[in-house]
DNA sequence: AACGTCACG
DNA sequence: ACGTACGTGACGTTA
């Protein structure tokens, strides 16, 4: 029979371990969890390597213990408890209870008391021990039957000490350890021991007499040096021995069968990994519990069978039960929907959740459509048709874009979405990383989602039905609505549309410039190596970071965590020392160009539609924007000419249609000037102004008409700066100043516009206050960073606090137009089409007899998306592709707008 | 998978 | 005495 083990850890001490080997760690709203997280993974990594059959950690209980009474110093110079620490406790022994491991503390005692109580009551039932600890006076309970495993740096190094190791280490055998530490001292609990006396001498003392006690007594025998200092510190000696000593019979009331382990409770673990958004346990957890159910991996002998959310469902096999369930749909006037299949298919399977006949409890009725069994796939696509087409009927979805994207492989249009789960989630939290349905499940129902297909597909119809209920509710709460259903839902549908209308491109013309800059780039690689006199490669930094910092021996102005930094500031600072250097940075630029915009666009060129089709995302950002990817269409070049030219390959879709380009000016100092109320900020934009101008003038104390090309230069760094979240150190670096004149401009703006100076103020303080920042329109970001201990990350906080409101707020405008555009273009059935928003701006795709209904249009909704105390001012300009456009002059004759 | 770099607003 | 501008995505290299 194999022996029973009996895994013990001192739960204090592996805490304080985890908080300072893991370095910061936050949920979304802002709790730190480092050390929770630091504990889990030890705990995790033992159990597993371990395997025990019983179980316990045990906690110190009570500010003063026994020790205090023998010793009134004890422990006084131990520092308190890190403030970030201290509430992680009731979280860590949280996770415990999930985990069905007995939490143990007792009054008065140290958590090493209570193990070592445990470990004689253990010894005598025949039960070997293993002590998990930081503590090195647990190796005073080292047995034939008791091994340590201490914590050495970090979390994932572990020493285990049996009789052996500890007589090797320290020179005396366990049960000496306390006589070690009567005469050693320890400074950590403040145990003074004899001053002057070393680990050494106390080994040799020990080995000679056995007991600090004989020690003492035998005090004559020794050298005189130590009969000196004995004397001297007896009595200290002796207490100090006594502190050391390890109660092993505190008043414990659990008996040892309490304490054994049959697996962890992945049910209760589930919602409380959840909260503490540990996103790796929890895949882990859910993988284990699908394998675990799939039967290909048995359960250990204790693991608990795991419980998933199995909702039952109707697989509908014939003709007329299509038929049913179309009616059902309609009578149930909502449908949760949930689909499966890759972008480029259509779905080949669809689970409907409907509202039960009966409305008892939560639960809907979920039926099941097999749209690839070739018997009934026609039928089965029509009647999904149908539901989806009928405006009468509410569809809820996750992820509505890519649902419609599906559908539209059949030519099925979906009218009526009525909620999307990923954007709501998304709203309450778009920080939160895991936002697929099983992660909200878990998350808002805590409902673990099984892995197998039609069950799976089943229970997440099931999850989306009650999720939009339970999101509904939370987007009321946090007052998101307005956001929720008139921006970002309808938003889902013009995405879609934007993506899948696609925008055209000049397939040979991309060619051509392949090769143009294939030749390029092959003449400027020549020069580059004839000039460091070998052949390397000039996109590995390493390589060239060698040959300019070694071979050319090139002064080192930065480096990386990982070696000498070459990036363009760099390159720049040395472009006068090397004719290799301008080399360089132009072989960078052309590389750039050919690979992700030249090459990497033409291999997403869709070969049916001859289009590029990104994709838009609209639940990454922090800040409420959108970002494109497939290829990101929000960065192609403009600001270097070489690179601008790329634009001339985005041409309309057809013959006698143009590109307009609509984008909003100064969008973000605009949002400023009204959300901080400033007077002479907003005066500035009413007057039409150049607002860079106008900001020289306020910073330079000089006449608009007086302000020079350079103040000019400078002045839009600054408005730029306090955009971001301006410091003196990043203005200073980005036009070239002393940091003292830098803080000077600063100064001078927040005189000159001190209503800024307050909102950035007032922002912050809120910010701390509630722990999020909202937009006009309420969107919603947590910003933990504001509570770090570490400095330079709450800076970061502050900043992006301020930097959110802002481009949130600009992010809700240009939403709130789209969506208005898009639905007046519809409504006045216009063939133009929007093709693409890149932050500030909208692409258009617009035949040309349309372009002046189209022009007024967006224009219109543009600049009155939102009423603010400035005007919102639209840049328009028109051409044959997107690098040739001209601007439009504005409608002649209207007043100033107000 | 992480890093450095660089394209955009 | 620190170390900083805010928000993204794609590429090639290196581990």
């Amino acid at each position: 029979m194999p022996e029973t083990t009996f895994l013990i850890i001192d739960g204090n001490s592996l805490a304080h371990r985890a908080f300072h080997a893991i370095p910061h760690l936050a949920t979304s709203r802002g709790v730190t969890t480092n050390a929770v997280f630091g504990f889990t993974s030890m705990l995790f990594k033992v159990l597993d390597e371990i395997k025990p059959d019983l179980v316990a950690v045990c906690f110190d209980k009570g500010k003063v213990t026994f020790r205090h009474d023998q010793y009134g110093e004890y422990k006084a110079h131990r520092p308190a408890t890190p403030e970030d620490l201290r509430p992680q406790f009731p979280l860590i022994k949280e996770v415990l209870e999930a985990m069905a491991i007995p939490v143990l503390e007792c009054e008065g005692y140290e958590a090493d008391d209570l193990i070592g109580t445990l470990v004689t009551r253990a010894e005598k039932e025949g039960l070997s021990c293993i002590i998990l600890t930081g503590d090195r006076d647990a190796l005073q309970l080292v047995s034939p039957m008791t091994r340590v495993l201490l914590t050495r740096k970090g979390i994932s190094e572990l020493e285990e000490f049996n009789e052996g190791r500890v007589w090797e280490r320290f020179g005396v055998t366990p049960d000496q350890f306390a006589d070690f530490k009567g005469l050693v001292g320890d400074p950590s609990d403040n145990i003074p021991g004899v001053p002057g006396i070393g680990s050494k001498t106390a080994a040799a003392l020990l080995k000679e007499y056995g007991r600090l006690e004989e020690v003492v007594s035998r005090i004559d025998d020794l050298p005189a040096r130590q009969q000196e200092k004995l004397r001297d510190y007896r009595e200290q000696a002796l207490l100090s021995k006594q502190l050391a000593t390890i109660e092993r019979n505190a008043p414990l009331e659990i008996d040892l069968d309490g304490c054994r382990w049959a697996g962890p409770d992945y049910n209760r673990l589930l919602p409380v990994f959840s909260r503490l958004e540990f996103k790796t346990f929890l895949r882990t957890i859910r993988e284990k519990l699908g394998q675990a159910e799939d039967g290909k991996d048995k359960p250990s002998p204790g693991e608990k069978q795991l419980k998933t959310h199995r909702v039952p469902f109707q697989q509908v096999k014939r003709g007329e039960d299509l038929s049913l369930l179309l009616q059902l749909c309609r009578r149930s006037g909502r449908v949760a929907l949930a689909l499966c299949g890759r972008r480029g298919e259509g779905p080949a399977a669809a689970a409907l959740a409907l509202q039960p006949p009966e409305k008892e409890g939560p639960g809907p009725t979920v039926h099941y459509l097999d749209l690839d069994a070739p018997a009934l796939r026609t039928a089965a696509l029509e009647t999904l048709g149908a539901v989806c087409r009928d405006p009468e009927i509410e569809k809820l979805l996750h992820d509505g874009k890519t649902a419609l994207w599906l559908l539209q492989h059949h030519g099925i249009p979906l009218k009526n979405l009525a909620f999307d789960t990923m954007v709501a989630a998304y709203l309450l939290n778009p920080a939160d990383a895991g936002r697929d349905p099983a992660d909200l499940a878990l998350e808002h129902l805590d409902l673990v989602l099984p892995s197998r297909s039609e069950e799976a597909l089943a229970a997440r119809a099931d999850a989306i039905w009650r999720l939009s209920a339970v999101l509904g509710e939370k987007l009321r709460l946090a007052e998101m609505e307005r956001l929720f259903y008139e921006v970002e839902l309808p938003l889902v549908g013009v995405l879609a549309e934007m993506e899948m209308t696609g925008v055209a491109v000049n397939g040979e013309r991309l060619k051509e410039m392949s090769r143009e800059l294939e030749g390029k780039i092959a003449a400027l690689s020549r020069q580059i190596y004839h000039l460091a006199g070998e052949e390397f490669n000039i996109n590995s930094t390493r390589q060239l970071g060698n040959i300019l910092f070694e071979k050319l021996e090139l002064p080192v102005v930065k480096k990386t965590k990982t070696g000498y930094s070459t990036d363009a500031s760099v390159l720049e600072e040395l472009a006068g020392s090397h004719p290799i250097i301008p080399l360089v940075l132009e072989h960078r630029q052309l590389v750039k160009l050919k690979s992700t915009y030249v090459d990497g666009m033409a291999a997403l060129i869709n070969p049916a539609t001859g289009r590029l089709h990104t994709t838009f995302h609209q639940t990454v950002t922090a800040t409420g924007r959108l970002s494109s990817s497939d290829p990101n269409l929000q960065n192609i070049p403009i600001r270097m000419e070489e690179g601008r030219k790329i634009r001339q390959v985005f041409i309309p879709r057809r013959e006698g249609n143009l590109i307009l380009a609509a984008d909003y000016s100064q969008i973000e100092l605009r949002v400023l000037a009204h959300m901080a109320g400033d007077p002479n900020l907003i005066e500035a934009f009413r007057q039409g102004q150049d607002i860079h101008t106008r900001t020289a003038a306020e910073v330079f104390g000089v006449a608009i008409t007086e302000v020079t090309a350079g103040m000019r230069g400078r002045a839009k760094a600054v408005n730029f700066g306090i955009v971001y979240g301006i410091s003196d150190f990043g203005l200073a670096r980005d036009i070239n100043v002393s940091r003292q004149e830098a803080r000077e401009y600063i100064n001078n703006y927040f005189t000159r516009y001190p209503g800024v100076k307050d909102y950035i103020d007032r922002t912050i303080r809120e910010a701390r206050e509630k722990g999020y920042v909202t937009t006009l329109l309420n969107r919603r970001r947590y910003l933990p960073d504001l509570f770090s201990a570490n400095r330079t990350v709450r800076s970061f906080g502050e900043r992006t606090a301020v930097n959110t409101t802002i481009q949130g707020t600009a992010a809700d405008i240009i939403k709130l137009a789209m969506v208005r555009i898009h639905r007046e273009l519809q409504e006045k059935k216009l063939a133009a089409r929007m093709i693409l928003q890149v932050h500030d701006e909208l692409i258009f795709d617009v035949p040309a007899e349309e372009l002046p209904v189209v022009q007024e249009l967006v224009r219109r909704h543009m600049e009155n998306a939102l009423v603010l105390d400035v005007p919102l001012v639209v840049d328009m300009k028109a051409g044959p592709n997107w690098y040739e456009v001209k601007k439009i002059e504005e409608p002649a004759g209207e007043p100033p707008r107000q």
